[in-house]
DNA sequence: GGAATGACAGATATTGAAATCTGTCAGCTG
DNA sequence: CAGCTGACAGATTTCAATATCTGTCATTCC
């Protein structure tokens, strides 16, 4: 049995849109041309999303959570010590972005658009990504490794002050040389402001 | 004697450029409408910049430039300890910006489409930034206040590690409410670092 | 009867012809 | 004669006609 001939589900839907987007860019990707690689009519489509900005938020925070879930390993590995952990972690986050829009630059710029568009999403993705980093800066606070009144408050500031190294905006500087020694030194910075005994 | 009829100086023609791009926007602004504005050809314009490239450069240099200067007071207030001088030059520059992303928004917008253009310019621009903000980390470093084994490092890490509150491009998220907290956060966890003994 | 279709109205995007712009330069002007 | 002008060729942008798309829904199909 061909797969064009399984039942139509969402998630078949959102992998043929991810194709799509790939193919034509996010402006060229329209519900006719997901419904034409599907070999079914648009109206099907518009039975399991009920409008394109739907479809188009459903298929970004797929590709979203697939970096989320990635990270959530590292925040569990409790074996390893706090700090190694959060330079892991930052250090993972990095890793992700820049393959990502190193791999694939037409489809990274494509979801850089509809993140754009999206603001609901990218906000949740967001949250949960402090949040992981959260549970990190927790775990030091309470071992006595970090020096921190309010975990969930650094854990913003830390994620914010690394924003050159994961929002989008800045993926051009991403392949200049010299960007992991600034990425280092950047945390360092910000590992030592963590570590310093409050004064 | 009437302004337009004064000899046709580069300055001049850098005023009419900024009103036009105020009044019209990157895209629109057209060599023919600055010298329109002036009331002279615009091939008397082209004596002055060989290319419209090089006017929409000369005049976002300037733009820039007029950033560059308020801050230098800032540094060379020796009077004062580094790390209020550190607070205060980020808060500046924070301030800076901010007010010229609020004022006058399409001024802005067009000015973030020209930096977006002019690689060089911008990499100047950065560079004198960097280079106060080392100043002064060199003069913590000297006075005990900072403990960094690498001043410019620092420095520059420092800066991009702020980057969300100066870069146009989290120009949106200027006006969100508590961004005041966010930045005294960020720079709060940075000074920490810089005044931690190394270890 | 639940899922899919395709015709349809209004909104949006594409296209190519016409208008405008960039950059040059021979000649005018004071 | 130094500075300015305006006509020009080729590149770019605008605009309106045309085509395509979005979202709905009465109808068909299994």
């Amino acid at each position: 049995m061909p797969p064009t001939s399984e039942t139509l589900t969402a998630e078949r839907i959102l992998e043929a849109t991810e194709e799509v987007l790939r193919r034509h860019g996010p402006a060229k990707a329209t519900v006719v041309d997901v419904a034409r690689a599907l070999g079914v009519s648009h109206g099907s489509v518009y039975r399991h999303f009920r409008t394109k900005a739907a479809l188009r938020e459903a298929v970004t925070k797929r590709w979203l959570d697939r970096t989320s879930e990635r990270l959530a390993g590292i925040v569990d590995a409790e074996d390893r010590d706090p700090e190694r952990r959060l330079r892991d972690w930052l250090a993972a986050l990095f890793a992700a972005k820049r393959h990502k829009a190193g791999d694939d630059p037409e489809l990274f710029a494509t979801y850089t658009v509809l993140t754009d568009e999206l603001g609901g999403v990218v906000h949740e993705h967001i949250a949960e990504l402090t949040g992981q980093l959260t549970r990190i800066v927790m775990a030091g606070a309470g071992s006595g490794d970090f020096s921190v009144p309010d975990p969930a408050a650094a854990a913003r500031a830390v994620f914010q002050a690394t924003c050159r190294f994961h929002d989008p905006c800045h993926a051009r500087e991403w392949t200049a040389p010299g960007i992991d020694e600034e990425f280092t030194a950047v945390v360092d910075l910000l590992v030592r402001g963590l570590s310093s005994p409050s004064r």
